[in-house]
DNA sequence: GCCCCGTGTTAGGCCGCCCTAACAATATCA
DNA sequence: TGATATTGTTAGGGCGGCCTAACACGGGGC
């Protein structure tokens, strides 16, 4: 079932009055989520539309079934996101709750099931004593930040030719991007845009895949992600 | 200056489609938003009257000063989640993209910058020889779940009783939450609530924080939050 | 120069979500 | 029990964002 964010809102702001206050109520609905209760009360009516509450006219708020499962499901993904931030990025709690909010509603299921992971690789480590938790903490302490930095330059020189086509450890500028929609999309997710500097550091077996690092960061490009970024010697 | 997230994603797609094509038209964003034309005139508007972007009539649509600043910042925290999910997560490439559109507008710059440290973190790990990274793609490989899982039980059996006066790995269920609103908060945000089962397994020298276990997860709770959470022998 | 076709634009409607103002029910207390 | 304070509900409006349908502009063939 289809269900907007802020209709998942509600429900979950319904099942944790429910829990903290035994019997909920409109208004309590209203202060909590920062809204008036007519707002309310036109959301209740949706939801029990869709069969995902139970609400009579000056009567207490509960949850159907459908709507506790549903209610349950986000709250499930708001606290492992909010572990995942608090407990593994080191963000206060005040911050990891706000981004918990905002992020319950687009996270999916895999990474989801990839932040579960993590806490267990985490565990697992531990127990190996290797406690990466604490080390992670005591490297941002010290205030270690991405080394290196991106080196951006423009420069009007010679032929334009593919990355595909480019040799190891020459600093290239990115002219172009070609090839189709997805290629595309997933060069520019990356950071792979005109005017950035790329250098190749190394490569597959075959030739490709090419690591390459740009901005500072390493990454991997297939061969067909390579053709479609056109360069330029910087 | 606040702005929607619709209008956040107009930017950057303005801003991408530039990179990409040089020019951009209306048509051009409609397809990439995957929206009709009028809906991109109308938010055209929008986005001229707050002079983010330049644009006539029948004219190419161009990013003011201000519109690239923040269009530019849009895309890097883009970027910067999606090589998060991607690369430190292992999630694919479709996946990290589509979750990274959804947060992009959320993640605060705290979290985004405890992202890029992490990967500063993990390069300095691996140039010290451990390779975190691979480790972990080969821990989820091998299919190792949360270990444990959650004990669930509820009995009804004697005496309610603070969390702060209990002791240690004694199993307690959750009966209820008190405390001020703040600190409610922070306890759902943890998954501590009625009518899970918690244990205290370890103390700070003074008696807090403690250190508790719930859902096979490992928790700090410091004395106020302790004081509001109440129990009950399991 | 004229017509036609594709593309860009305006007009106007719908829906979700919020609000304020006014009204209805309930609770409180003399 | 009836007057009053509190709380909940309906009515109606605004705004953002999307749509379809209808209209305007601009370039290519003749």
């Amino acid at each position: 079932m289809v269900l907007s964010h802020t209709a998942e809102d509600y429900l979950e702001q319904i099942y944790l009055l429910s829990l903290r206050l035994g019997m909920v109520k409109t208004s309590d609905i209203a202060r909590e989520l920062g809204v008036r209760t007519p707002s309310v009360i036109s959301a209740l009516k949706l939801l029990k539309n869709r069969n995902l509450v139970h609400y009579e006219r000056y009567g207490a708020v509960t949850l159907s079934e459908k709507g506790l499962e549903r209610a349950r499901d986000v709250y499930e993904r708001h606290k492992t996101i909010y572990r995942f931030l608090r407990f593994i990025l080191g963000i206060d709690d005040e911050i990891a709750s706000e981004d918990a909010c905002g992020m319950e509603h687009f996270v999916s299921p895999k990474t989801l099931a990839a932040m579960k992971d993590f806490f267990a690789f985490l565990a697992w480590k531990k127990s190996q004593g290797l406690d990466i938790q604490s080390e992670l903490r005591a490297f941002r302490k010290r205030g270690s930040h991405i080394p290196g930095g991106s080196i951006t330059m423009t420069s009007e020189s010679p032929e334009a030719q593919p990355l595909s086509a480019g040799k190891d450890n020459v600093l290239y500028t990115i002219v172009k991007l070609g090839g189709e929609r997805g290629v595309k999309r997933r060069l520019l997710d990356m950071g792979v845009i005109p005017g950035e500097t790329v250098k190749i550091q190394n490569r597959g077996p075959l030739g490709f895949p090419l690591e390459i690092v740009i901005q500072g960061y390493v990454l991997t490009l297939r061969k067909d992600e390579a053709e479609a970024v056109t360069v330029r010697e910087a």
